[in-house]
DNA sequence: TTGAAAATGAAAGTCGTTTTCATTTAGCCC
DNA sequence: GGGCTAAATGAAAACGACTTTCATTTTCAA
């Protein structure tokens, strides 16, 4: 990993090794606050913008990405040979992964066909998972008044 | 719509109003800025506020979802019959519609397979658009320094 | 070893979003 | 029409995640 970044003009230092060891460690839907907190009990002295600037890093390098559902928090994804699709429990708030290899070819086709070259796919199923469902069956659960 | 807000428990007030239609006219991808000078070019008096909350209202009556990109903005999004993805452009910053009627298919049968109940398909795309696809050659772009 | 560039940590700043609160208004009942 | 209660409004403040600043420390190539 030091020679890895090396190549690409960046240093290492612990604070870097560990941040991104913790990383790789949780992975998936990774947010600031979590990371820092898996860092901290590690090492009290690390700061939050060190952790934060790291995981920049992370991505600018290409090991992970950010996935954004709508809540206003960042979460981090480690980046995986297979492509994923997301679908997030409003109930519970986790996330459950679905390929979508084949999916993502049509959609390429799909892009072909408007003239736009694809980056990025972001395939997001917003619902509720199965355990949640049960439980907002028996409490249907009433929306916010304003 | 007076009367469909009534059934939902909502009064209609001239700010509501004023801010329903000229939302409709925007229609697509709208932040709360955009909106919130639309309306005020109209009525001077409208707060800030006021053009936030009945966004939200909007949706939840059902009349527009949010969309999020990742790059901090909210945009609202009105809801139309056919279900539709989107294309960004991180060049020009714009959205590209596409149809993905056959998508949320399979995507629905993927969901039953993993026993999730879906509610809302987000399916985007980033990447670039023909136009700054082709300025983006010539002047290949360098991504920022840290 | 040494010097330049990069990294760090604390603190402050940014900015879109959300809430608070005093006041006004809509719309139901008589 | 008048009275009443809940909803809506507008200004301002609060919130909170993210980002930058800056003085200091550290890395690593020469």
């Amino acid at each position: 990993m030091r020679e890895f970044l090396r190549t690409k003009g960046f240093k290492m230092t612990p604070q870097r090794e560990l941040i991104f060891r913790s990383f790789f460690e949780l992975g998936e839907h990774v947010t600031v606050d979590e990371l820092y907190h898996k860092v901290r009990r590690r090492d009290r002295s690390v700061g939050y913008s060190t952790v934060w600037r790291n995981l920049k890093l992370i991505c600018h390098v290409g090991l992970a990405e950010e996935v954004n559902i709508g809540d206003g928090i960042t979460r981090y994804d480690r980046v995986t040979q297979i492509p994923h699709g997301h679908f997030y429990c409003h109930g519970c708030r986790k996330f459950i992964e679905f390929e979508v290899e084949q999916l993502v070819g049509v959609l390429a086709q799909v892009a072909r066909e408007h003239k736009f070259t694809p980056e990025e796919f972001k395939i997001e199923v917003h619902g509720l998972c199965d355990g949640c469902r049960r439980k907002s069956r028996r409490s249907s659960i009433v929306p916010a008044a304003h």
